[in-house]
DNA sequence: TGGAGACATGTCAACAGTGGAAGGTAAGCT
DNA sequence: AGCTTACCTTCCACTGTTGACATGTCTCCA
């Protein structure tokens, strides 16, 4: 249930509506924590009737904007602080991992290679989005810059490994072929 | 909807009963792919419906045991090379990283320590579990083997990671203080 | 023979997430 | 004045996930 605390957070920096929410979580927040608009609103609801936020102000078109109470920010510190954060989440990419044995090695191959690349294509566009940022075009705040950090070393882990399982598994797969050629 | 492939994932090697799948997931796909009794018995309802595995044999205690049809068997390859794997997923870690500035200095420094402490002892478990694989006490499929690979490189990006953005934190809160000392 | 424990399945309520339809208001342009 | 575009919210149906409860059988062993 973090999408409740991903809106306090964003809601700690100042007020705001579901649609300017809906923007956020549509830039910088759509890699961390996606949600889609029909989330968002009844998550502002069930917030507001919990207390943990109130509307402070309507604006034109029916605009309503939400601020944290002291008892969302209350909350949203417990949850910074007190509780653990899931170790690791669902990779339907490893899950396929298991069941390579299944593809002929030339799948396998190609599915490893597949991995290695969309890791490397997205490990050149957070570089320059780097670039970009380190140029001042287009400030990050410091956590934004070590979630893109993060992003950065985990594309470079996942390139890698699957480079390596890909060489893994040729050393797996050959030396039958290897005897044949001694034979 | 990949609980749906790793069951047929599961039974691609053999015909097994939802208890015995059950045994699996909490086992060796617990960290990949977790599911719940419930949903296992339930989509291998749905999946016996569509086609894609049938009751191959009646045992004691009310057991079925499943086997995969050719069309499962079809289904399976055709998630396997055809559907692009979803690039990354929700991370509450990550997402309380965006948030690290409605703590203080040292409570955000614990967090991002704790973090890396965490993934320190996953590591640690990971590379003694890798231990007993290589004595061959307890054998693992080459792809068990590339998944704990996977593993121990994720657990040790996050720890020095961690630790990056700690050092990170150091750097810009202290200027302050600096120029305290300075003045 | 009686109890513990593993084996085995089924069902239900509640919550979380996805995608889309519907409906309405304000601002800016021509 | 009329049109378009952006702004803004609500509702609904469906799927996926979790946890708990209910139910019963077989094997072993004291």
């Amino acid at each position: 249930m973090s999408l409740r605390h991903a809106v306090l957070g964003l809601l700690s920096s100042g007020p705001a509506s579901g649609y300017d929410l809906l923007k956020i979580f549509e830039l910088s927040l759509a890699n961390v924590w996606p949600a889609t608009q029909s989330q968002l609103y009844s998550e502002l609801g069930r917030l507001a009737d919990a207390g943990f936020v109130a509307v402070a102000a309507e604006g034109p078109r029916g605009r309503k904007e939400y601020a944290i109470t002291d008892a969302g920010r209350a909350e949203l510190r417990h949850w910074m602080t007190e509780v653990e954060p899931t170790p690791f989440n669902r990779s339907d990419m490893l899950l396929r991992v298991f069941f390579l044995g299944e593809l002929d090695a030339e799948e396998a191959r190609a599915y490893l290679r597949g991995r290695a690349e969309a890791a490397d294509r997205r490990h050149r566009g957070l570089a320059e989005l780097r670039e970009v940022v380190a140029k001042g075009d287009d400030p990050l705040s410091v956590y934004g810059l070590m979630a893109l950090e993060w992003g950065l070393r985990f594309a470079a882990v996942q390139r890698d490994w699957a480079a390596w399982a890909e060489r893994e598994l040729d050393r797996i797969r050959t030396p039958e072929d290897r005897r044949e050629d001694q034979g």
